[in-house]
RNA sequence: GCCAAGGUGGCAGAGUCUGGUCAGACGCAGCGGCCUGCAGAGCCGCCCAACGCCGGUUCAAAUCCGGCCCUUGGCUCCA
């Protein structure tokens, strides 16, 4: 069984192949702002994608660049005291961006680069285009010559011809063909640009940015060039796999890829997947529409489980909406997966846990799960029928869990199990912590009555009390009790041997 | 205008590649039952219900073909 991703490129599903190694380039962030949850949906499949690939046994070399250099950042100097320069802007925001992907549990790419620290392969790049006729130079700028390039427009199924101007409108008397794209812009961020994206007043001087010295003058790099340059600079000139968002499929991706195949004549990726957008109240969530929730606080407001959850709730392909109710039944299910995985742990941990008890029910659940899940992810990483495999797990722990407590709890009836199967649940265990642990990045944490820290102690002492309180008859006291410890985050479970108790 | 993705139950969201085993995935919300002092969790059941519209191909269409309508995204910075 081999996964099968749906390719932008060749317009249909395909099997992927590799030899061993892996290479995967994501088009990361501009640094201009927080990371929002659109942002971090394109991250979490990348994250899930790099390992599955683990899981299947390759060795998968993940680089993920940092726009650095952009008439967003330039614009925001000088809105902090500290924020003198352009470097220094996207210094702050590289930072709240790194926090953001540590927060939300993403495995580490091999490199993150700059555009900043790749001025020389940029200028490199742009001298072969033009060397090789592709691209020609122009006041001081450089553009890349779209009729030149015979397979322009096959990602995204543009006809040269059909297509409007790109880029802004002072450039456009200097191009031959109105869609032809900048690779090197001359001198600093234009007047124009900078104010039409400034959040605040510069005042009579506006920040133009930093410049790089060329053969065509003073000037900066263009904004898809830096792609091109970072991912064959890391990653040689055939990616096997590029991804990002569905946003950038025109004209990003196609300039990359015309930039690129001219240059080095050499496919550039061998796969483009492309993520699709996540829409708050039916549109795109964006910086600029301002309909965004950050990466902090969502992750301070619902956690990474649940923020994982969610993105596992819907393909990669597919539009995903972000709704109170999609935020709830995120919630849901994770506490589902949460509550049954500790509740095996107990299980697995307590005397009832016997080496010679089996329940082959549970056991083929497990078998199935594992087998399903795998399919899942093989067919287009579909996520939500993986995670559907691991909830019929919790159904089959949860029966197996039910059986025995029913069992002790009255005497044993007829065919009620008497103790845990000790390797079913250690399997349905480990099943959890590869899939939805390894493969999900899911974060299981004993929260229960196992642990011996101060809160927990604390919690058993007032648990002790309730008891008393219980077996006195003064269920309002009791209640009382509980309810103050869910306020502070402590939800309280009456079972047949006495309550037990999360920390939310 | 051009290009792309999509339109499936109250919500969300699989299934479309490879037509039948699919109409009722997993889940959320709602309802009932078991359990419980109550609640929660869990389990069992119900929710007698959806494939945008119109044609076509076929023994058979959510799935293939054609047309139309609508939504979203891109063509300007975008994940």
């Amino acid at each position: 069984m081999s996964l099968v991703v749906t390719d932008t490129l060749a317009d249909e599903r395909v099997d992927f192949t590799a030899d061993g190694d892996v290479t995967l380039y994501v088009c990361g962030l501009t640094v201009s702002d927080d990371p929002h949850l659109g942002h971090a949906r394109l991250w979490f499949h990348a994250d899930v994608l790099h390992r599955w690939l683990d899981h299947l046994g390759y060795d998968v070399r993940h680089v993920e660049n940092v726009t650095d250099v952009n008439e967003k950042i330039t614009a925001r100097i000088g809105e902090r005291d500290e924020w003198a320069a352009e470097r220094d802007v996207a210094e702050a925001f590289t930072a709240t961006t790194f926090d953001a992907m540590r927060g939300l549990n993403l495995k580490r790419a091999e490199v993150y680069p700059r555009v900043t620290e790749h001025v020389p392969e940029i200028r490199d790049l742009v001298e072969t285009l033009i060397e090789k006729g592709y691209a020609y130079e122009s006041n001081g700028s450089v553009y890349f010559d779209v009729t030149g390039f015979d397979g322009y427009g096959k990602l995204s199924n543009q006809d040269v011809e059909d297509l409007e101007a790109q880029g802004e409108p002072d450039e456009r008397s200097e191009k031959r063909n109105p869609a032809d794209f900048a690779l090197w812009k001359a001198d600093g961020v234009s007047e124009t640009a900078a104010r039409e994206h400034a959040k605040h007043d510069h005042g009579a001087e506006t920040p133009s940015g930093e410049t790089w010295d060329s053969p065509w003058g003073e000037g900066r790099p263009g904004w898809h060039v830096e792609c091109s340059a970072m991912s064959t600079t890391h990653l040689g000139d055939t990616l096997d796999i590029h991804m990002g968002g569905r946003d950038l499929v025109f004209p990003h991706h196609e300039n990359e890829i015309a930039q690129s195949e001219a240059a080095t004549g050499e496919t550039f990726a061998r796969h483009w997947l492309h993520v699709g957008l996540l829409a708050m109240d039916g549109e795109k969530m964006s910086s600029s529409i301002g309909n965004f929730w950050t990466v902090p606080d969502a992750l301070d407001e619902l956690g990474v489980n649940v923020v994982r959850t969610f993105y596992a709730g819907a393909a990669y392909r597919s539009e995903q909406a972000l709704t109170e109710e999609t935020i709830a039944e995120a919630e849901e299910r994770w506490e589902r997966l949460s509550r049954t995985y500790d509740r095996a742990v107990d299980a697995l941990d307590s005397t009832e846990a016997r080496a010679k008890a089996t329940d082959d029910e549970l056991r083929e659940a497990v078998a199935t799960a594992r087998d399903d899940f795998a399919a899942a992810m093989n067919d287009d990483l579909n996520l939500r029928e993986a995670t559907a495999a691991l909830l019929d797990l919790t159904d089959a722990v949860n029966r197996h869990v039910d059986a025995v407590e029913d069992g002790a709890g009255d005497g044993a009836g007829a065919d009620a199990e008497t103790a845990y199967d000790y390797r079913g649940l250690r399997e349905a265990v480990e099943a959890f912590d590869d899939l939805a642990g390894g493969v999900l990045g899911l974060q299981f944490e004993s929260t229960t009555d196992g642990d011996v820290d101060l809160a927990g102690e604390l919690v058993e002492l007032v648990l002790d009390v309730r008891e008393a309180e219980r077996e006195a008859g003064n269920y309002e006291r009791a209640d009382e009790l509980r309810d103050a410890l869910r306020d502070v985050g402590v939800e309280i479970e009456d079972g047949p041997d006495g309550a037990t108790y999360r920390f939310e």
